[in-house]
DNA sequence: AATCTTTATCGTAATATTGCAATATTAAAT
DNA sequence: ATTTAATATTGCAATATTACGATAAAGATT
């Protein structure tokens, strides 16, 4: 025990959760943060911007690469990171796609008068 | 070592990253799922619709309510269930930040033909 | 070539998560 | 009051994550 099931569930479902499970640490998200932040793609100075020592920004920023959240280019020996709008998008359509459910039965749902 | 450095990041940060995380597991997916897919709030039989055994379904409940993402509501012996729209707004403003961030840098960012 | 800079990997300790059997709790039904 | 049904909690084993010091690798600079 103690491992994720994953072959019990749908392809799209392990899909948005690994999406998700990368977002899941502050450090990943103050990565993503500062990504948005510049005006351009961030070359280099990703560890200088986090309170955390370099193998453990260089491990958080591996996680977001492997759920294909960002990309990475080598640039002589420093490496240019940037957001790959890809797989945002498709949590944003996950997200739409819910608050225009929700909304429907927002009336509707879970404390009814009674 | 070990625990998550919540105290060196933001407010924001640490929230967006509960959130994340609350949804980074398949079967959490697969709970948001159904109540999505339901016409009003789930009243009982998440259990028999995963694969997974009682006391680990109710632990997943647990964790999206402890992250705010879905509410629970008493009803006679059983629970009904249905998804906190508030939390979603929160993760799709943010999504949608980034979409339109990353829309405008999206020629000029991480690949030049250089 | 020796050195510096930047990023990655290894090894390891601390902590957290996952999953479930067993058991408890709570309210309905008999 | 017992029994049944639904959900929660406890306890525990297996596994995963987090963090970082030490070290490696790869390109730039001197």
């Amino acid at each position: 025990m103690g491992a994720t099931k994953t072959e019990h569930f749908t392809h799209r479902q392990n899909h948005l959760a690994v999406l998700a499970k990368a977002l899941g640490h502050p450090a990943r998200i103050a990565i993503m943060d500062y990504l948005l932040k510049a005006d351009a793609c961030i070359c280099g100075d990703i560890v200088n911007e986090l309170p955390l020592a370099q193998p453990t920004v260089s491990q958080h920023l591996k996680e977001l690469k492997n759920a294909g959240l960002i990309k990475g280019n080598t640039e002589g020996n420093s490496i240019c990171y940037c957001i790959n709008e890809k797989a945002f998008q498709q949590l944003q359509s996950w997200f739409t796609n819910i608050s225009a459910k929700t909304a429907v039965k927002r009336s509707q749902c879970c404390y009814p008068l009674k």
